[in-house]
DNA sequence: CAACATCATTTGCTGAACAAACTAGTTTCG
DNA sequence: CGAAACTAGTTTGTTCAGCAAATGATGTTG
């Protein structure tokens, strides 16, 4: 329905109001991240690395939205201050598999704390009820994109279990989900 | 034994989501508007420049989240496509006032209809009662932090409405060439 | 084995954020 | 009045992230 709107059109805030929120959560974790080496960046590829089947490169990349060449520095770091590891696949030599050591879960655990005082922080303005169905409709629309965005091929999106390493059995499904080069 | 902690963890999303979000919206956004300089940033700039009380360079600024250097270059682009045009504040001088021109405001009509499609298509997986719930949210989430933000001094707000006074008096034209070029 | 594809790294380029210096105009105060 | 302090905008330089292309290491296929 298209709500006869004024200047101040309702649908044309979305992206506004988006790039505010995101800017101020940004913002606010930055501050509180110090002991992660890339802030909110180093604080999402933690919290991926942290999962049983750890994730290539690659899969972390398509997920959080970074791009393959910085997130190669970017492990650089987190590796150098001892948060994660990259493990050479047994079973493809050619992927490396990003695990959280030790501590690195540590520091997530403190970190996540302190994300999860941010967020609600961020969503000050909105009050109890909404707060939740907010979160759950970013996830929803999030998810839903990640799922049918054109550049993420779904053989190629991070699998949850797969825990035999039975190998990408689909690896080379799709062709090309724009390689480095 | 890996994780104590399965990333269940419902606060510690809403960082990734929004940015996912924002992301698709921003990607579909800058291909659709590919008649404003520079796509989704001209467009928030114009949408702005169109209120009846033209905003100030800082106030734009400040509001759409662009930094100052980055506003003049912006500006810059937008007025030699004939989109925008700045105007001396005849009270004070330092000040420019950017003013949509008439094309700016062709163009901006056709440009939100696209805008209104791309979220649509961006809020995709969320159920049509919960979509307009979302989008509530964000706006007063993004309203509050606005006006508690610490850079923001309220007396630099673009005034709202403010009753009649659809143009600013002083009328009279140029002044000075910004950039030769 | 040769040709091709994929993952990761490296390099070059572009665009944006950030900070600081600078200009122009305004206000404050001696 | 006039110098100092302040504000709005512009310019410049640095840094960082995203994109694209080239490379090396591995795996897969003919």
């Amino acid at each position: 329905m298209t709500t006869t709107t004024p200047d101040s059109g309702p649908g044309t805030t979305l992206g506004w109001s988006l790039a505010v929120v995101l800017r101020r959560w940004h913002e606010l974790t930055e501050a509180s991240l110090t002991d992660i080496p890339h802030g909110s960046r180093g604080y999402h590829v933690l919290t991926a690395a942290v999962h049983a089947e750890p994730p290539t490169q690659a899969a972390l990349a398509e997920r959080l939205l970074i791009d393959r060449s910085v997130m190669t520095y970017l492990l650089d770091d987190l590796e150098e201050a001892g948060l994660v590891r990259r493990r050479v696949d047994p079973g493809d030599r050619r992927v490396r598999r990003v695990c959280a050591t030790e501590r690195g879960r540590e520091v997530l655990a403190g970190a996540r704390d302190r994300v999860d005082r941010v967020e609600e922080r961020v969503l000050a303005g909105v009050d109890e009820p909404a707060r939740a169905l907010f979160r759950a409709s970013a996830l929803r629309a999030a998810t839903s994109i990640q799922e049918s965005s054109p550049t993420t091929d779904p053989c190629l999106a991070v699998r949850e279990v797969v825990g035999g390493g039975d190998g990408p059995a689909g690896g080379r499904g799709g062709g090309r989900a724009r390689r480095g080069a």
